[in-house]
DNA sequence: GCAATAATGTAAACAATGTTAACACCGCTG
DNA sequence: CAGCGGTGTTAACATTGTTTACATTATTGC
């Protein structure tokens, strides 16, 4: 007989959606991306299923909508991270310090969040890179102008220089995120990309053969 | 009334189970892991739901086959990658070709089943690598010993030299799977992951700072 | 101010899925 | 050749995503 469970004045949740949003994406921070369903959202939401049905076309694109809200988390993580870099006399130290912060904030992201971190870049097939993860892309894309403004990136490979950065950093970020490495194994490896990855940029590095 | 649909002899399948993995690797290769479903596959094999669970737990189970026969073909495909290196006359730029081959076609499988490649490693968390991918993995130790034996690795970075290939390159798989890079960019970004990695390798290549 | 209307939520059903239980068929072993 | 274990079928069940018809609230135009 349509009796509404929340009374009076609770009937209109407010600001389902966003609400909707944050508590899947807490779901799946805690129990993965399977445990992320309509009826589950609906019932943390204190709201019928299909209530959301208000908010989001269907299942899939509220899973589009945490991935996206989990690409942004990604992006102010590592910016927090940039941030924290205290500023040093040197104008070269301090690119480099501000890069690697990056790639440490990246790679932390992905042990502290794995579930989150294995989800961020789903549903961004078909798109280029740097559309999928405009923000944290700017970010990689500011640091690596600082290098080059500082005479640490070689002109030859400057183009692929975010896409080369971004891999490489990635790969590992994926394996953390899985539990593959041990914590000691992620430092090294982490120290040793970055380093490969400066080495690359830095001009007359001559390539191999 | 319990009529049999398929004739006499044919009431047992025979091989179901490896018959349903492989309908199952094909489902996932053309229609992506969500298309992979028991009602999907008994279909496709031509037998009745329940008849799966004669041969799996759930549909959990049936994943992890799936999953594991594509690291096996992942596996076959590198190989065979690096079987085709003509061999030259000097032994270390035999080892480097090879080596660079499994990258080649790591990536290459990624490109050619970006739906199967995505699904390699799934079910794999809180397993160490070389656990999960136990045949690519050994394919990539017998490489870097083939590097080790011709002076091309440096004795500090030999033990974290696997990881540190394997992520570098996972990384851009990833990506290529996706669709997130241009063929050209592909290549690109590959050549100096390889040449990166090489010269992190080698001896007295003393890190930075 | 207040009725009309849009926005939002509920209840109840539907179709599809994974899964199970009871039964049927086949091939092998005693 | 009787029976038994392995395999497949049927029919049901619980759970899901989704839709439809209805209820409630918020907002807007007069």
């Amino acid at each position: 007989m349509l009796t509404p469970l929340r009374k009076g004045s609770e009937y209109h949740h407010g600001d389902l959606g966003h609400a909707a949003i944050r508590a899947a994406r807490n779901l799946v921070d805690r129990e993965g991306w399977n445990a992320l369903g309509i009826r589950r959202v609906a019932e943390v939401a204190g709201v019928t299923p299909a209530a959301l049905y208000r908010h989001f076309e269907n299942l899939e694109q509220l899973r589009g909508e945490v991935s996206l809200q989990v690409r942004i988390e990604l992006g102010d993580f590592i910016r927090a991270r940039r941030e924290r870099v205290k500023t040093s006399r040197s104008k070269a130290t301090n690119a480099i310090l501000r890069f690697e912060a990056l790639g440490e904030g990246y790679v932390d992201f992905a042990r502290r969040h794995p579930r989150l971190f294995e989800v961020a870049f789903l549903h961004c097939d078909e798109k280029p890179i740097s559309e999928f993860s405009d923000l944290a892309w700017e970010l990689l894309q500011e640091s690596i102008q600082e290098l080059w403004e500082c005479g640490l990136l070689d002109k030859k490979v400057k183009d692929a220089a975010p896409m080369f950065a971004w891999s490489s950093v990635h790969g590992l970020a994926v394996l953390v995120a899985q539990r593959a490495l041990l914590q000691r194994d992620q430092d090294l490896v982490l120290r040793q990309i970055m380093d490969g990855v400066q080495r690359s940029f830095a001009p007359n590095s001559g390539r191999s053969r």
